[in-house]
DNA sequence: GCAAATTGGTTACAAAATTGTTACGAATAC
DNA sequence: GTATTCGTAACAATTTTGTAACCAATTTGC
């Protein structure tokens, strides 16, 4: 069961060890993002809602587990594992009684901090996200949005099924009556010779607005196939 | 939060371990069965569902991630926490991947025990009975009431629910259909076209009467989600 | 090569589909 | 019996999408 482009947010101020865990994280396709302290946390979790925080105990300023703990305190559940160079145990008892979830220490194994987070995403119910990616496309089918470089586009719900079944099938070339059977359903008695190209015309126009970048490519007498 | 009581099972060959297990866990009023194999646990399982399993890895018969993996099969979601002498990784991947939650090494220390049984049964625990947030509501599903900056909002029933169903799938884009199971209930044959809008546009003006917050953004031809 | 034929591209407009709003009344709860 | 809740209906507002007309590009037959 894979679980992967789950937002992940890692607050450790120790730039090589962040970098490393950065690396590792994205390398198994995870979301993250880092952070040296915890103090733009709170806001971005507002706007991004992670699945999971991964947090240093010794931070400057407020202390791991004591951001932890506020943040428990209005309301959010989201699943912590500690990081931390220290092994005492008073220090890991606060950690859980504050609301982490596990706890690993310095110098840690990559495999198992990764085996960590995957069981803890696990039990946590994190819904997995189904993205589809083609060049710098990525569609979201959850949220039923494309992402471009970071940007949001908004498509109409028949653009979305279309760029969908396109993106779906990449690398095929899609005749017209496929596209027709897939997008408009096979029911559509009358239907129109340039429905396709309009409709494939208005998506062309929303990512690609310039018609810098081909996506689609006309074959001719058949239909259209991503380029 | 106390979420003593609850069942362990605890599945160990060495006895003197077991009995250590059993008096630690008992006295902190948990109520502990323990197995010195696997072979009668499923049955015991179906009988009394407890709230967590600590299996050894190296039992005789069936190996314990085996066991648990089997659990997994026939769709026993119960937390467990892996227990072993080992500490090759191979093994640790191996437990995790056949489900484990967590995983610890003898000789272990007794309070990280009870504290990772504590955390374990948290997480997996009364799930839904905390605060749900989003933005700056916050809903709590204990006294189903829903604050806005520290100020309550009636909701009636069904609008409870309703937005309980948004929060709680934030991020997705709600189909109708979705929404109709959800709240409704999918016994309603009649189901009127504008049922939704009505009920979205009333939960609208309660939560938002100025129109300025755009909690609910319709999604063309699919259904709703919040931004 | 060149013109005719065929296919795709573009644009504007109107129809169609979907959502928003309000009021009313039946059902339910208090 | 009164108040609240909620589904229904009618209508308005909005958004999307098909159609048609025309232009551009490509292929085909000669």
């Amino acid at each position: 069961m894979e679980r992967k482009n789950a937002e992940i947010v890692i607050i450790e101020d120790e730039e090589d060890i962040l970098e490393l865990l950065e690396y590792h994280l994205g390398k198994e396709g995870y979301d993250v993002t880092g952070f040296l302290s915890a103090d733009n946390v709170e806001r971005f979790m507002e706007e991004e809602s992670p699945a999971l925080l991964i947090v240093d105990r010794n931070l400057p300023g407020v202390e791991g587990s004591e951001f932890v703990a506020s943040m428990r305190e209005i309301g959010y559940d989201t699943p912590v594992i500690f990081l931390t160079a220290k092994d005492k145990e008073s220090e890991l008892e606060e950690g859980f009684k504050r609301g982490g979830d596990d706890y690993i220490t310095k110098p840690f194994n990559t495999k198992e901090l990764l085996l960590r987070v995957e069981a803890l995403l696990r039990r946590s119910g994190v819904k997995q996200s189904d993205k589809l990616r083609y060049r710098d496309l990525i569609l979201d089918n959850q949220s039923r949005e494309l992402y471009i470089d970071k940007r949001k586009i908004d498509l109409t719900n028949l653009e979305y099924r279309l760029l969908y079944t396109f993106v779906k099938n990449a690398q095929q070339t899609l005749q017209r009556d496929f596209l027709r059977d897939e997008v408009w359903g096979d029911d559509s008695d009358h239907f129109h010779d340039k429905t396709i190209n309009v409709a494939i015309n208005r998506l062309k126009k929303k990512i690609d607005p310039f018609g810098e970048k081909g996506y689609f490519v006309p074959i001719w007498g058949v239909g259209y196939k991503l380029g």
